[in-house]
RNA sequence: GGAGGGGUGCUAGAGCGGUUGAAUAGGUCAGUCUUGAAAACUGAAAGGCUCGCAAGGGUCUCGGGAGUUCGAAUCUCCCCCCCUCCGCCA
């Protein structure tokens, strides 16, 4: 969400940051409506203003007809406010509907673009591996070794289903544990997270991801959801407080299952662990002082973090900047790390870095007191710290030998008792 | 699941139809006093929306929503959450 004072006084700068998201939407709509919101105010609180005045003189009246006679009044006046009452209810209904549709306006180096050919490749690390000997994919590697079973994880979960078995759950297990001794280590300024996947209605309302996004999500019998993501849970931990200056920039690494129904994606990646319903996830968070130059540095930050993690394990990747149209309604500017995948000769993306300004935390009210005493809504920032079982991928088909075996990097061995080679 | 009790400001806690945005106490901040501190004393302090160049004004907010009333923190209904007891499960 964005402030409606901005949106007024900046219409066009709004409508071309849509342009550029290719989203459609113009402010002249909802400034029409907000003109009618605040005409109707006025006159409301005029009303009620002189109920107010009446209900502190009535007591004070002695004599019983002049009483009944304001009394009278007050009676024409309540009906009247009512009315507008209701007309404003209804403006307000279209005044917010509108409001949960302004796009955010991406930042200026996000590049044109219409499709994810647009983004841009901002950076490229580590050498693609050459095989002399054909790739497999990860799943012939993983049921040639055992590490997996689809066919009865489809026979038990239904479609996408999988079972991760021996060395294949030892390496998640592993990698989990990685991510988390790297940030103990090198980023002591995160705290740790587990938080609840399981969520109310207002809680992903809270966070923009219903109404819109209703067919992706899981619902319970009673009607609770199954959220996609950690930052569901873990941004709405914080909605509706307010922090203290000191304790910003607040960061955060997030445990949780996450749950996607993937219902618009009936024919990607159907096979293997590329797009799974349930999966594991370290995500990372940031909350900030609400300022650019800040928000930037922090966005920087959370690429770096997640870069180290897979410069450790030696996977080569690169990182594009997505463009106009690739960017969520709430995102100002988005980096997606992709690694390469060899059975498909190309990268494919396993963490996504974003920033939004204040967008989230104006709809979810996470606010702190500013060094000029002014309340505002801080910045808010995530990106992947690693999910799972993705990343198996392009850890197994990159390591990957000709004899079918698997060579497990290095910074991993010690959390599967020292083993070299998967089958072996 | 059954039976009760309760949700008020930073916190504890009054108020239970009419100058209550809200007593009182604690905490916080500023000042007086002090070499410094403590104590004591004095004072300040919520947020949203809206009008206004500003000073300042209006309005809303006592878990959330709906209602009764000229007027609701106070009465009624629905929802959410917390506590106690019983049952159930581990």
């Amino acid at each position: 969400m964005l402030d409606i004072k901005f949106i007024r006084e900046n219409k066009d700068l709004v409508n071309e940051g849509a342009k550029k998201k290719h989203i459609k939407f113009d402010a002249t709509d909802l400034i029409k409506a907000d003109d009618k919101r605040k005409e109707l105010l006025t006159e409301i609180e005029k009303m009620r203003a002189e109920q107010n005045e009446v209900s502190f003189r009535l007591p004070q009246l002695k004599e019983a007809g002049q009483k009944a006679e304001l009394i009278g009044q007050m009676k024409i006046l309540k009906e009247k406010l009512q009315a507008e009452e209701e007309k404003l209810k209804e403006v307000m209904k279209e005044w917010q509907l509108l409001m949960l549709q302004v796009p955010n306006i991406p930042d200026i180096s996000v590049p044109d673009g219409d499709t994810d050919e647009a983004n841009k490749e901002v950076k490229t690390w580590g050498e693609i591996p050459k095989f002399d000997f054909t790739p497999k994919d990860h799943i012939e590697i993983m049921e040639r070794l055992d590490l997996a079973d689809f066919e009865t994880g489809t026979k038990v979960s239904g479609f996408r289903g999988y079972f991760l078995k021996n060395e294949g759950a030892e390496l998640e297990f592993a990698i989990m544990q990685l991510t988390v001794d790297l940030f103990r280590e090198k980023h002591p300024e995160y705290s740790f997270m587990i938080v609840p996947s399981l969520v109310k209605r207002e809680t992903l309302m809270g966070t923009g991801y219903l109404p819109q996004a209703e067919e992706e999500i899981y619902k319970t019998q009673d009607a609770d959801y199954l959220s996609g993501t950690a930052e569901v849970p873990s941004m709405s931990y914080y909605a509706d407080k307010t922090l203290k200056k000191e304790e910003l920039p607040k960061k955060m690494l997030v445990f949780s299952p996450c749950f996607r129904r993937e219902a618009g994606s009936y024919s990607k990646d159907t096979k293997g662990l590329m797009r799974v319903h349930e999966f594991y996830k370290l995500e990372q968070i940031i909350l900030c002082e609400a300022s650019h130059e800040v928000s930037v540095k922090h966005h920087e930050e959370l690429l770096l973090n997640a870069e180290e993690l897979i410069q450790s394990l030696k996977l080569p990747y690169h990182v594009v900047v997505n463009c106009g149209a690739d960017l969520g309604l709430g995102q100002v500017k988005k980096y997606d790390i992709e690694i390469w995948v060899p059975s498909q000769n190309k990268y494919r993306e396993t963490h996504s870095c974003s920033y939004f300004h204040d967008f989230q935390t104006r709809r979810l009210n996470i606010r702190y007191k500013d060094a000029d005493g002014k309340m505002k809504f801080t910045h808010s920032l995530n990106n992947t710290a690693v999910a799972m079982p993705r990343i198996l991928i392009q850890l197994l088909e990159n390591n990957q030998l000709a004899d079918g075996s698997v060579k497990i990097p290095e910074v991993l061995r010690k959390y599967m008792g020292g083993k070299e080679y998967i089958g072996k």
